[in-house]
DNA sequence: GAGATATGCAACGGATGCGTTTCGCAGCGC
DNA sequence: GCGCTGCGAAACGCATCCGTTGCATATCTC
């Protein structure tokens, strides 16, 4: 028995080595769930190894067989939420129905779902350790990223404002949706995308 | 001596009581400074009393004799944070100079200051605190309120898009400064802000 | 100065969590 | 079926924090 002094290659790649005994499978997955909700609900202060391993139904010493302490097992639960891709480039008409999309996109991200319930813990998380942080910054730099495309490539084919920078209509883009989510009581509803793209985006170019 | 069930009539509005006993004054301040201190250094679930009378210099029994445990101190303290008015509002000469001015109020607030420590532990702590949600909630609407009215007046007079939606606006632009504080590496520096709210707002609409 | 009062200090019982260990059992692969 | 191995249960020592208390001391008010 490996003593998961790293816990990487077990199972960030778990998927690779699909020859694994059933009783691991189902424990790792089981406890990477109640690590989720643990995280969501108590937050990054709150979160208990012990608490974890009541919600997954199974035994603590299961959770040290497998991960070393908290931050191996939290930032190997996060790993999960992270493989969720914004969409696909090619199928927008333009690149306003586009950005919409990303926006929709995002939104949903910030109503139900999981990551969303652990967004706060992650931003305090985030701050306390190096590699929450990098997980973190990492992921929605790369989310990010598909705004700036998106909005770049608008402005290649004339359909944006060359005067608009894609950094910032990214950032005021994506950061509308967070900001509306962490920082208020109302999350932005798929009702104000069109007037938040609209706004940022500038209206419309040519008609 | 009052057994401190609820602490606001005491401490928030100290100031107004000046005859207060110089040996209160002191040991409260300093408990308000040290509890910002770890807040922002432990996080809300790494927050703890004795940790905070320990900072402070302070026995834990003072502590208790003047708040009643973790949130009412937590609480109280973050009044102090909160006492900072963005800007006055007729100096600026148009609206796209007051909305830099006022970007350039938060991007300072998020580089150096108390709050901006706080905020990871403060967006954690209002999820699983209805006080504390209220207290976050409340001071960025009214902050974010600036935002508004600003665009408002500009679009009001002329120098605006009428096309540009308010609060949208005022989301993006409030939004990007935060989102780059809690979802970055890059923080934003004042640099950005003309870009940022040239982007936002449109460019120029009369030259 | 005298009396009031806030503080410091130390200790308390209780709770909680950590990370480890031991051992009997059940489920797996072959 | 049989050996291998992951699991559950329970207890361990250790640490931390909670919220409270009693008492001696320092500091303020008058």
């Amino acid at each position: 028995m490996t003593p998961t002094t790293e816990s990487a290659e077990q199972h960030a790649h778990q998927d690779d080595q699909r020859e694994l005994d059933p009783r691991i499978e189902r424990s790792t997955r089981r406890v990477r769930q109640a690590a989720l909700d643990e995280l969501a609900e108590r937050g990054w202060g709150g979160f208990g190894i012990e608490s974890v391993a009541r919600r997954a139904g199974v035994a603590k010493s299961t959770i040290y067989r497998h991960w070393s302490g908290k931050l191996d097992l939290v930032a190997d639960a996060l790993e999960e939420l992270v493989v969720q891709p914004p969409a696909d480039p090619a199928t927008a008409a333009d690149a306003r129905a586009r950005l919409e999309e990303l926006m929709h996109h995002l939104v949903d991200g910030m109503r139900d779902s999981t990551l969303s319930r652990c967004l706060p813990a992650l931003i305090e998380a985030a701050e306390h350790d190096p590699g929450v942080r990098r997980l973190h910054h990492g992921f929605n730099a790369r989310r990010r990223q598909a705004v700036v495309d998106a909005v770049r490539a608008g402005i290649d084919a004339g359909e944006l404002d060359p005067g608009i920078d894609p950094q910032q209509a990214a950032l005021a883009l994506a950061g509308a949706v967070i900001y509306a989510r962490v920082m208020t009581d109302a999350p932005l509803g798929h009702e104000h995308v069109p007037a938040l793209v609209a706004t940022v985006l500038g209206r419309a170019e040519r008609e």
